[in-house]
DNA sequence: CTCAAATAATACCAGTCGGTACAATTAATA
DNA sequence: TATTAATTGTACCGACTGGTATTATTTGAG
């Protein structure tokens, strides 16, 4: 059996690329000129290995929810940390990554579900848009309701609220990213919610 | 002199009809058949009552400016009323704003302004957002430097931070309220913000 | 009633959209 | 080395984009 001619680019370098670009110009609003450049690949490569713009937005979303969301769920649970504390270091460190530098602004994640309204979204891509939104909600109402320091603080009361307080500041961080403002500057806006949840 | 045949609709209320379809679909994302079908016109007369696209769409953002966003600021200053309050009123009615079922959910402006980094936005559309965005930062600044009470609070120490916080804020329930979420999710958000700004 | 001015409606323009057919290359197997 | 499978580059498709030229309709003034 022959086996033909060999891929000249690797896929998941591609896939990077073109989530770089979705973060940057959304479902809508990146075109296949842009997306194929940026991979360096033409049009019928990208075919043939991913399906369609469709199914590579689907693939380049669940590589964003992987590789730069996750990992800041991990501090939410590290042991041997004060609970505030863990509560900072995650929103810090999921505000840093908006306000980097070396990719694009704000989240990749608040930009496309905001295309959503629009009804220009085709269903796949709506589906793990929405999805991708319903987790945060319910990873911090569970840490809220479940977290034996979040108990005794009483914080459990409120949980849905508070995590729900925390999730819509994060939001606002990555819209202020896009913006272009510096990460110190909203360093501030994560300590007042913090403390204020801590009131009621 | 002949005067010629009467126009058959208002511009006003096609202005007005504009402003949602941006307000819902962002710049980029309106076409010119979105734009003329909810205007009740044709493309010819839109181009002769506006201009062109991003000329409608200038008037459109600085109608939304003038319309939806101008008057929830008179809340902040409103006499007789203590200043924490004022910031809660302030604050209550941008949100019920932004999850009012009658229009488009979220921000129209930062639906907009998250499309600027995809540099798909003409000169003027740009200005005008960026601008927008200027505004409240420093008039919360401002207000926290500025008012009696705050400065008897303490509240204009950090002025600028604490205006970026209640701004920051903002922003996330514009992008939770675009997700669907109801007003009354989002109050308890507000209260921790303006109780955690009272903290440092 | 005629004429001129302003509007509206239709049809069209070049350029770009997402997507694909087809032919030219490349590489491993027989 | 001939064959065959896989990937590549080019050229193209119909649909739609923002924008406009042209024609038809409506109006008030003379």
């Amino acid at each position: 059996m022959a086996s033909g001619r060999k891929k000249s680019f690797d896929e998941n370098t591609a896939l990077n690329a073109a989530m770089a670009v979705f973060w940057q110009k959304g479902y809508v609003g990146a075109t296949l000129m842009d997306l194929t450049t940026r991979m360096g690949i033409n049009k019928p490569s990208m075919y043939s290995a991913f399906g369609n713009k469709e199914a590579l937005f689907v693939k380049a979303t669940q590589c964003y929810i992987d590789t730069k969301m996750t990992p800041h769920m991990e501090l939410l649970f590290e042991e041997g940390v004060a609970f505030k504390q863990r509560l900072k270091n995650h929103m810090l460190s999921i505000v840093s990554m908006q306000c980097d530098p070396e990719q694009a602004k704000g989240c990749y994640l608040a930009l496309c579900q905001s295309e959503l309204v629009s009804g220009d979204i085709p269903e796949q891509a709506e589906q793990i848009l929405k999805e991708a939104d319903l987790m945060p909600s319910k990873l911090y109402t569970d840490l809220f309701k479940n977290d034996a320091e979040s108990i005794a603080l009483g914080l459990n009361e409120n949980a849905e609220a508070n995590g729900l307080s925390i999730y819509t500041l994060l939001k606002g961080t990555a819209s202020m990213a896009r913006s272009g403002i510096e990460k110190s500057q909203l360093e501030y806006s994560i300590d007042s919610i913090i403390a204020g949840i801590s009131i009621h």
